[in-house]
DNA sequence: AATGAATGAGTTTTCATTCAT
DNA sequence: TATGAATGAAAACTCATTCAT
């Protein structure tokens, strides 16, 4: 009993966890129950027993992390550095935060907003997008940014190349060993803010 | 036969836009063969008429639009031109190409992807991207653009970019006015390219 | 093609045939939908484009019996004639009114209430018993009628009886010949309109 | 152990009477042990520590109740009183038997008979109803009841009648109040035998 | 006795696809 | 060409039942 005792909830983290991976890997919609209950080596009707419905699997994921990744980008948008280090925050956030994860990440950039059923969740989903919105726009009234690029734009080049370095990375078509993403990090950051620079 | 007014293949191109519509608004996956019929006025066995599958459907949007946006890239690509004025025109080619079509593009970015049963026309779907790199890394070469950038990177970052405004729009999140294409096409070039300016 | 043609609404009229046939020998929570397509010899997919779930076939039999018995029944009230003799065509239209039908009553009558998802269809249901207490009612104030028997009561005893001979018919408990069913007729009637009558 | 006041058993007879409740209210297919459970306050583990089986809690309700059932009017039949006082004792049995317990009865009358799985229950099940024949067959033995009525069938309504009362306060459909319960009785008795007397 | 995590057979329903007309 | 009836594989989900603790 030492150590073959599983603490309780151990089974839905299990669960969890290979939720992220077979989303990743083939898209929600693809995606069967029975799949993610064989990955997580548990029964499909335990799924049930810790979650309504496959939707609901999505949207605790959703939850689970994004919540984090508000509050930390909140915390950067207060800081008060300069805007091309919040951006460089951000970037960090989102594309390190969960250092070894960003399956989780990629799953919910690109499996949310395809699931009709959760749209109510787009509110909160695009919330960093808007973060970043609003850092350039004060990059642009503390001179720090170009004033003749509209921000609105800017902040989805910006998003949206971090985006695809993420289904990159989860493509297996960029590499993203150690370096590679502290090289990423610093290059959508680079080529976003240097552009937007006075 | 009293309406001699629908010429022949002219079935064809209303199932073909109407499935543009349909998967561009609810995916791919969640989009239904009777959706596309019904959306198209005909019915769904005609659809099979025409063509042999749902998936045959995607993949004809796909080539229908890929193969011109591919030669008229390439074509960019052979002009000679300097490196900043071909991205303008691959992002003019992206976001204006079939002018009020930008559910097309959107679509095939997001939705090829997405479904493993075409996961063998993703060698063309990347494509552009690639060539994007390569317009970035000749000019790195031609001294240019700065050569502290990773050009796998930078491609990708400015992919991404045109792949989320072109979403944005498709989502109705995004104003796309003539202006506001205008617009966009001039940011993202302007943002990336002077980002990489030496 | 002269014969071999099968008329619109064909299958329809079998399903709805072989799901009454399938409700009244093993109940409606007991049938399975594969069990209803089986008997009616078509695929379950086919029972699905005729409606829309399981709950409906039972509703569909209901409304398409239930309203012609409303309506027989209105009728006999307006008749104006003796009470005993509306209670003998109240009784004639349930135990007869489909001839070689009472499956489709009983099924009705007992499957209908025990549905929690078609409660609402319980104000029709009851609406033969009240025609039954009503007509009783009458029958006190003319003076057919002792009026020492609470006409609620009567009329529950009165369609109890009759609900009890069609089940009785339908577990082929009771015998239902030609002459067993005017016989029941009769004396369900006999019984309890001599029982009320002064 | 703390908890002296709980009696060996005690817990056995609140998931046996949760479960007459929800079987009465819900019917027993749509009925889940869960229910049961829940309205017993225990876990539905334990249900299976007392039960073997959900049929088992239905067959335990029947054989309960039932036993003495058979048993009162067994010795109903023996009394040798006339078979009008009988059939009014009878009725009593049923009606009242459990004084405010009719939900017993009804799920007894109404669910065993829906359940193919306990088919085998019903010989006992109609005995009640065998036995009202052969009081109603002595009765027209002895002249004290017409003998131009077929005994089967007007069983079969009184029986039915009474089913129809005890469902009618079970749905709330009919008032339950101790002189309504007296009134039904009396109303049920009085109907059929003056129908059925001289 | 008591709990509730865990299982998996079974059921309804969906929907791409076929095919007779 | 055009229709829509017909099919059946596949998938989500339910729930009675078991069993370790």
């Amino acid at each position: 009993m030492t150590d073959r005792s599983i603490a309780t909830g151990e089974k839905r983290r299990l669960i969890l966890d290979a939720a992220v991976r077979v989303f990743a890997r083939r898209g929600f919609h693809t995606s069967r129950v029975g799949d993610i209950a064989e990955e997580a080596g548990v029964s499909h009707g335990l799924l049930y027993h810790y979650f309504s419905s496959k939707d609901e699997l999505l949207e605790t994921i959703f939850r689970e992390t994004w919540d984090e990744v508000l509050t930390a980008i909140a915390a950067v948008e207060a800081s008060g550095e300069p805007a091309r280090e919040q951006l460089r925050q951000v970037a960090k956030i989102l594309l390190r935060g969960w250092q070894t994860q960003p399956a989780r990440t990629t799953v919910i950039m690109r499996e949310i907003a395809r699931t009709p059923e959760l749209q109510r969740l787009i509110a909160d989903l695009t919330k960093p997008r808007e973060a970043v919105e609003r850092i350039i726009r004060r990059g642009q009234e503390t001179g720090e940014f170009r004033e003749d690029v509209d921000a609105r734009l800017a902040s989805t080049v910006f998003y949206g190349g971090i985006d695809d370095i993420l289904t990159g990375w989860v493509l297996g078509l960029l590499p993203d060993g150690d370096e590679d993403v502290a090289r990423a990090e610093l290059t959508v950051v680079d080529v976003v803010s240097v552009g937007l620079a006075r």
